[in-house]
DNA sequence: ACTCATTACGTTAGCGCTTACATAATTGTC
DNA sequence: GACAATTATGTAAGCGCTAACGTAATGAGT
């Protein structure tokens, strides 16, 4: 799904589907089963089943909801008969909340649905569902302690001053090399004998044939990196182009691009061309922007599997610049 | 939290309520650094960012929703000045979906807000966010493989016809005695060194000096447990009362009560009491329930740290059932 | 070419929850 | 004991989503 690749920025989509998931999994057996009550209604009607009438407040703080949510569930539970508001005698203010004969008996029925439940959701998920609940939990306490928005805006802060540099290879850097590129070789493909190759030893495979490695700082992290091979007298290779999916839209991709087309075009190169990939789209799209034109076969003797997009270094300085509209108005300002 | 004891039966809620944090953060973060978008906005967005236009079936698939989500969505988004709508000229039925230069540039100034979220996230939750966020990919790829539905009701069918029995020790059971006990001993308090010796030995902590153990059973599966220890001539303590969480509700406890007062009666006894903790209060709810009135001290030379309950038997035959009104018409019948 | 099923989409009604507000009862303070 | 602050609650409006429906365009089969 799209929505994994982004990790922690859709967390909350995610959740949010999940949990519908098994709202709808739970009232289709609830259903199925006769049992005559919604999932949204059982965390109430079990709470007030274990520990008898309970005040609004009460129930919403257990079940971690505001108490106007329990409030009209109350309501909703009440007219189907499941449950009767009456006054606190101790507190005016409060209205408790007691099941009715009827909704006591509809739980205590309930019995084995909740272990057929419990059961068939270790039959499909397994390990899995003990692992979501446990991180579950986790994650609970951890937002509770510590707030999360604070720890974002402060990484924000320090992230604020720092600007993307470009550093070309030098041996501190080398292992970066490999575990940048490693992490979306293994997600999309598997990692070949040849980049096993190149990627460990880049001192021999990349810069001693004549080619250059770049990486992408930000601050003191590296977040991407970028080698440009040298095939023939001057044919250059554009390759191992990686970018830290954490550090996606910062523009890291688009400069080491621009620093391996500099380099290339220092070194006097007649033909830059790369292969990839057409599941890479937000990468080919990129390549395109700077300059690559797609060309109709892959090459001739591709070095990858995985290669079945072939492209080729062809900027035309004559042809107008995409995605600017020449009749507007406003001057493209740079930022 | 009270949910987090529901475990399995209550996901639902608690996954919803996870995203919804997740997602109120989000907008805190956005709206603290003046990035001008909001978290329900970023799925549809970034992707539109990533791949370019698309119509409102790709986006829907992609962000897993429903083309009417993505369509209000885009509603709101146009609104808002960050997308435009426009017809498909291959196809007259779509409606193609493209962010506008407003839209691209919000997105373009939002890198380094991303990655202070993936960090902040990292910061906070550490490696319970690695393992929600692998639980979560996992869960979702078992619910697409396996429907929990047919899981649930499949275990259900079988247990519907199997109903719980009590049975009395055999060496076979042995390690239920422990594992049944342990599980709430270790979750609510610790496991004491005398707990330990009782659980580990039932025979000679228990039975050989005239006390008695009880298991229930669900068809082949044991799921509680209970002890009635021998303290002196006549004197009985109800002890070592456990019930599987995953099996609450089928009154295995009330059973497993019963035939220990049942055997606390055929051997004569003229005390039975037990101890306990204030926390569990369904369990002393039951106790009530079946006869035991709680005393106004604790037991004194109690063998427990975690006693702060002390419950005698003392059952009055005359004093009206409770739960059960004198006047009600209905004859309370037996399922 | 002419149906008929399918597909893509927009619209409406409704659900479940939240926020914001109003109100009544209780508590604390002098 | 009067009065302000607090607490417990109900109600209204709104948000984000879904389900259900209707409509327009497309594709398939003859």
């Amino acid at each position: 799904m799209y929505l994994s690749s982004l990790s922690e920025l859709a967390l909350g989509s995610r959740l949010k589907a999940l949990s519908d998931r098994f709202y709808a999994a739970a009232d289709e057996v609830y259903r199925a089963s006769g049992a005559g009550i919604e999932s949204r209604w059982f965390p109430v009607m079990r709470f007030l089943w274990e520990r008898g009438p309970a005040t609004v407040t009460d129930v919403a703080a257990a079940i971690g909801q505001t108490h106007s949510a329990v409030s009209q569930l109350a309501d909703r539970l009440a007219r189907a008969g499941m449950l009767k508001r009456r006054n606190d005698p101790a507190d005016g203010r409060c209205s408790l909340l007691a099941l009715t004969e009827k909704g006591s008996q509809s739980l205590a029925g309930l019995g084995k649905i909740w272990a057929a439940i419990r059961q068939g959701v270790q039959d499909s998920l397994g390990r899995e569902g003990e692992n979501l609940l446990q991180a579950l939990q986790a994650c609970e306490r951890a937002l509770d302690e510590q707030p999360i928005v604070g720890s974002i805006l402060a990484r924000h802060a320090t992230l604020k001053r720092a600007k993307v540099e470009i550093v070309p290879f030098e041996p501190l850097l080398r292992e970066h090399f490999y575990t940048l590129n490693a992490h979306w070789l293994k997600k999309h493909f598997v990692i070949e004998p040849i980049d096993e190759q190149v990627l460990r030893h880049p001192e021999q495979a990349v810069l001693e044939p004549g080619g250059a490695i770049f990486f992408a700082r930000l601050g003191d992290v590296v977040i991407g990196t970028c080698a440009l091979l040298h095939e023939a007298p001057g044919v250059y290779e554009l390759s191992k182009m990686g970018v830290d999916e954490s550090f996606r839209g910062l523009g890291a991709g688009h400069r080491l691009l621009g620093a391996a087309i500099a380099e290339f075009q220092r070194r006097g190169g007649h033909t830059l061309f790369l292969e990839s990939n057409s599941s890479l789209k937000p990468a080919l799209h990129m390549y395109e922007r700077a300059g690559f034109v797609r060309q109709p076969t892959i090459r001739a003797g591709s070095h990858y599997a995985r290669a079945d997009v072939y492209m080729i270094y062809a900027p035309k300085e004559s042809r107008p610049k995409k995605l600017v509209a020449p009749n507007r108005k406003r001057a493209p300002r740079k930022t």
